[in-house]
DNA sequence: AACCTGCGCAACCGCCAGGGG
DNA sequence: ACCCCTGGCGGTTGCGCAGGT
């Protein structure tokens, strides 16, 4: 049976994001949170589907984000954690905090794959690339024996490794400023209220609660596009203009984004088509 | 200066898993 | 128990840019 697109592709939009779109999106969920992402491009008013809008945000507009190259730190966490997870993009970004999956995986393919080779090792096995020939293909059941006493090894690296950016602060470097998890969350009730600060920066981490993009903003520093845009851009937006339907802007124009969104809507709630909330 | 090539990255696509009805 | 919907994941593609010729 054919499964159902994620939306009609009529009358969507695909493509690069402008920055107009994004700070539709990035106002939406800052005020809204995203209540299911199916929803989140009609509320914001933008002819995308709601995939699309999730991978823009979580890749690109969150502001929890990292920017530019990874880090020779972030780079060994990477192979180290390839070795053991494989192409489990998702869970080694959620070892790397402000990383997405999609950069993860990017630089693999681009950097990180063609220097294995180099150096002589196979970025898919993690084993010397010119082993002794092998008559057969060897059994599945060895190369997993080998693989696995190879992951134990790097299991033991990886620790030492985490130890070492404990010490040192992973991945800092010159170019992007690392942003740190107190940085997002300003104080720690913040932080508590938006359970771990590691999901919301995981790759696989949807959006931060409603509650933390609220508690977020203020401190935040924010990814590029961001800074295009600049706060007071998103500040002085007529909001209630771009989402007659929504309501966002209050009907005043603007955001205040000293308050808590939800606290718009008695009851924690938010009811826009349906009461979607995440 | 014009053209070519390779690289980097944003975005899309299709599949899968989990949850709710 | 089954079906449907949604979110999430991994693979792939295509565009823009920089460097080289």
């Amino acid at each position: 049976m054919g499964r159902q697109p994620c939306c009609d592709k009529v009358g969507v939009k695909k493509g690069p994001w402008t920055a107009e779109e994004d700070q539709k999106l990035v106002g939406f969920l800052l005020t809204h949170g995203h209540c299911c992402w199916r929803v989140v491009p009609k509320l914001a008013g933008l002819l995308r589907c709601g995939k699309s809008c999730r991978l823009r945000w979580t890749n690109y507009l969150r502001p929890d984000l990292k920017r530019g190259l990874l880090s020779d730190d972030e780079e060994r966490l990477v192979i180290d954690l390839h070795a053991q997870l494989g192409n489990r993009w998702s869970k080694i970004a959620a070892q790397l905090p402000g990383r997405t999956d999609n950069e993860i995986k990017n630089h693999w393919n681009t950097h990180i794959r063609k220097k294995l080779v180099r150096m002589g090792i196979d970025p898919v096995t993690h084993l010397p690339l010119q082993e002794p020939p092998a008559p057969a293909p060897a059994p599945a059941e060895q190369q997993e024996q080998s693989h696995r006493q190879q992951e134990e090894l790097q299991l033991q690296e990886l620790q030492n490794g985490r130890e070492l950016i404990m010490q040192e602060g992973a991945g800092e470097d010159d170019i992007t400023p690392m942003i740190q998890p107190h940085e997002i969350m300003p104080t720690a009730a913040a932080a508590s209220n938006c359970g771990s600060v590691s999901s919301a920066h995981a790759g696989s981490a949807s959006v931060v609660s409603p509650s933390c993009s609220s508690s977020a903003v203020s401190g935040v520093e924010w990814p590029e596009p961001m800074y295009l845009l600049g706060m007071d851009g998103i500040m002085d937006a007529d909001w209630g203009s771009l989402f007659p339907d929504t309501g966002a802007g209050g009907g005043g124009g603007g955001f205040d984004l000293g308050v808590d969104p939800f606290d718009q809507y008695p009851g924690g709630g938010f009811d826009q088509e349906d009461d979607h909330r995440i």
